[in-house]
DNA sequence: TTTTTAATGTGATTTTTGTAACAGTTGTTA
DNA sequence: TAACAACTGTTACAAAAATCACATTAAAAA
């Protein structure tokens, strides 16, 4: 298949989401205008999503949930093979983002979180040990942990990023306000202050984008 | 001057923190490849997001950085009127961005936090004093919050959203996994999970982009 | 002084993303 | 059975964002 855009594969994350809630309530199809509702957007950017992953619904019938499901997370999680996380900072931040993923139902398997702190190394966060970052290619390689998420104080963010990387981890998510680059990574950068004088920005009267 | 794109407006907001690190290093004047390494972004990037805020650089010397950190505050803080933000909900995530503000020398200004458990009400999260939720309509009066973090759990998400924008708050963000959607405020959403299994999707070695 | 170099500013183009329009099809109703 | 309504799939179009190409000009070098 097609590598899919970007914005694509966000609101497949979320259909999937979604649609399990729908499953569980004893739902069996769903019309893309009712997905649509769901996540606020609209049906025809629904149908476009699905025909570009390849699947086909019904006439009137709308699209089998299940069937849905499985391709979506075909096509995330790559069922064939999990792919393992480790948080690199065990700070707020990373205890924070530690309990959504536990709370969720991802597929994705959070193997390992890593800091610097004698205090935390050893010690388990949610059901997940903490390692030193020192062994962080050994536990890398035998987790074999191949995401990262980056949330350690900016000053150590470009070094620790070098050894995630060099470590065999190939997708990080930054979020350290410092900017990286990475080659050879999917680097995805997220940046709190940013977002927050964004919506400053837009949320002044004169910039309010009317609808 | 016209409304800024949005990519636009959170580059603004990185140029400045990195502008005011120049500054504090005492560099007066910076040339846009200069500040488009710092970002790992393209020079004519940097050229074309100063041209649309109107600013003007200097042939052979480059852009005053003083000038340029004060026209991105102008546009991005409004400097004539402080805007206020509020976190609801000071779970984990909650007190995480708490700190990152805190940390940051955004002219944004914490004003107050949200949350609805007892214990939490009265007490002072880095010094900022949480308060009832029962109360968000009256603080955010007083106080004159005009921005909102929101980050309590799932469940609650669309009725304290619909509080929030009832007490007059007119930009939120959301890092909920529900989604909103709230007329006449400005709604930035973030989904932690999302962006975990977007970079999983990117991350499988047949879905590299490669350069 | 003339030439060269190095930088800014911007129209034109491309890429990415989202939306509109509608053809096709299946079930429902008259 | 004929007309209609409802929903999918897709092509064509529009909007947003990024990039290219290059005219312009100030300083440096020859």
């Amino acid at each position: 298949m097609k590598l899919l855009p970007e914005r694509t594969v966000e609101r497949l994350s979320k259909y999937r989401r979604v649609l399990q809630r729908e499953l569980d309530n004893g739902t069996d199809h769903i019309y893309s205008h009712e997905l649509a509702k769901l996540l606020h957007i609209t049906p025809v950017q629904v149908r476009r999503d699905i025909m570009l992953i390849g699947h086909t619904g019904t006439l009137r019938k709308g699209y089998s949930i299940d069937n849905l499901i499985k391709l979506i997370s075909e096509i995330i999680d790559c069922s064939s093979s999990v792919q393992n996380v480790a948080i690199v900072g065990i700070g707020k931040l990373g205890q924070a983002l530690l309990d959504y993923l536990n709370d969720s139902n991802t597929k994705l398997n959070l193997s390992a979180v890593f800091d610097n702190n004698p205090d935390k190394i050893g010690t388990s966060y949610s059901g997940t040990v903490c390692y030193s970052i020192e062994s962080l290619k050994k536990i890398v390689e035998r987790e074999g942990i191949t995401i990262g998420i980056l949330t350690v104080p900016p000053e150590f963010a470009k070094e620790v990023s070098t050894m995630m990387k060099d470590a065999g981890i190939v997708g990080i998510i930054n979020y350290t306000p410092v900017s990286l680059k990475l080659d050879g990574t999917f680097l995805e950068e997220y940046d709190v202050i940013t977002t927050l004088e964004k919506v400053a920005y837009f949320s002044k009267p004169k910039n309010a984008k009317l609808l």
